[in-house]
DNA sequence: TTCACGCTGTGAAATCTTTAACAGCTAGGG
DNA sequence: CCCTAGCTGTTAAAGATTTCACAGCGTGAA
């Protein structure tokens, strides 16, 4: 079984390579892959396992072929296509995050509520939310962010499930509901900032 | 020892008890807990053990105590005061976030370059990246917030730590180094949609 | 007062993740 | 052509985290 770890650094990996490639840089170790990504050389190893690609004991890994079975393994070739749900001013910075300079993440369609809705920000068509069904009826979108108030955030979630949704990123600090053939990701500002408040408090005590 | 994930959980606990409070409701089982935090009773029992705070086998958790033992055990009675750095489309979104709302957080100063300083936003000062270390000397500040470009990242971030800060949150999409005394924290927001781009194509071949 | 139920706290087991160790290989130098 | 240094791939060990399982307790009912 593959770990969510696991894809996370491979992820990162993948990211790292492609800096490396813009650099002309041709190959690289475990050893310095690890070391951007703060991690350890037999960590590095184990994780490009999975992917069947092998390197080179003299060489490293070539950085072209090494991204190539990346992609491949994660199926990251095609981009990822994601609708939004509430464009307040989190929802905005991730418009304007995403478009122009990220054409692998597609915001394909936004919602929000009321007037909120039917306009363009940074290039995205903002819906009504009660045309999210329809609207992604005629699209083949995996992924949606929901980015509204807690109160909202159960409600959109469900609708983005049924609506064939199959993974979503949960900005709202609560733990909604997925069925189980959805994959939840929260990420929850408040919760990071105390375990940094409590990590740093410790981090402070340690020497250099 | 106490685990990074305890600690993320026992914050959330803590956030969860809080709206239970606000009900009204005087008394939790481990099992409702685990309920909301989609987690387990084992899992929620054995992360409350580290307070020293023990339930009642036959009423559960008595909440305000719980609350107070949580409060008392992160630290988190006085609040946390961090700085930012870099006030484009995200770092506004995280100061309208905060301000007013949130004032167990508390962003006491922002920093910026250029003409981007020298204002007030969502009620917070920003001043120029040069004064980092000046406007720092006067505060008691244990974390900083990253929200720079990638190439800004590190060098920011060592200004921070050199300013005496303990715990780093970084938005930027590099691995930044730290001092082994300096906790930090990525929120790698390309990682994270690969991730569940990932696990969504999964999910969808499980059933219900 | 006693009993039964269903919860908590926790040691031990199971599972998951990282690290260590090393055989085997490959390019370059002699 | 052979040897060496230093890498990779992978197995095994160690370490971390979660789950199990159950003794023991507190309450409400009889
Ligand atoms: N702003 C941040 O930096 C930040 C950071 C972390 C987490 N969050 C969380 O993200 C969420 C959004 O934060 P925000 O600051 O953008 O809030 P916001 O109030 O600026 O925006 C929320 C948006 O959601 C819309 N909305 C409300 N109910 C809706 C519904 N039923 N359907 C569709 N749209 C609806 C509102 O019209 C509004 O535009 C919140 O849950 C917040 O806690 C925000
Ligand atoms: N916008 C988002 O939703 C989002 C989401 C995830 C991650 N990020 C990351 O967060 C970071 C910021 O994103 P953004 O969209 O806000 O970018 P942005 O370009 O809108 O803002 C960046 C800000 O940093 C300032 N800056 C640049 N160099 C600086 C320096 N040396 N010192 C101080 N300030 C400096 C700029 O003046 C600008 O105001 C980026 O690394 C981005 O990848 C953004």
């Amino acid at each position: 079984m593959i770990s969510e770890k696991t894809i996370s650094r491979l992820s990162l990996y993948h990211y790292l390579l492609t800096t490396l490639k813009e650099q002309e840089i041709e190959f690289v170790f475990s050893r310095q892959l690890a070391n951007m990504a703060n991690s350890t050389p037999a960590q590095v190893r184990r994780d490009l396992m999975v992917t069947g690609y092998e390197g080179n004991p003299k060489r490293g890994y070539t950085i072209n072929e090494l991204i190539v079975a990346i992609e491949e393994f994660m199926g990251l070739k095609e981009g990822v296509d994601m609708v939004l749900v509430g464009v307040g001013s989190l929802g905005r910075a991730l418009l304007s995050y995403f478009y122009p300079q990220k054409p692998r993440y597609n915001i394909v369609a936004a919602f929000d509520k009321g007037s909120n809705s039917d306009r363009v920000v940074s290039g995205c068509r903002v819906y009504d939310i009660a045309e999210l069904a329809p609207v992604l009826a005629g699209q083949r979108v995996t992924m949606g962010i929901v980015a509204v108030p807690a109160g909202a955030a159960q409600q959109v979630t469900t609708m983005l499930c049924e609506a064939g949704i199959h993974g979503i990123l949960n900005f709202a600090p609560i733990r909604v509901k997925v069925p189980r053939n959805v994959y939840l990701e929260n990420v929850d500002l408040a919760v990071t900032i105390e375990k940094i408040a409590w990590f740093a408090n410790r981090a402070a005590g340690k020497k250099e």
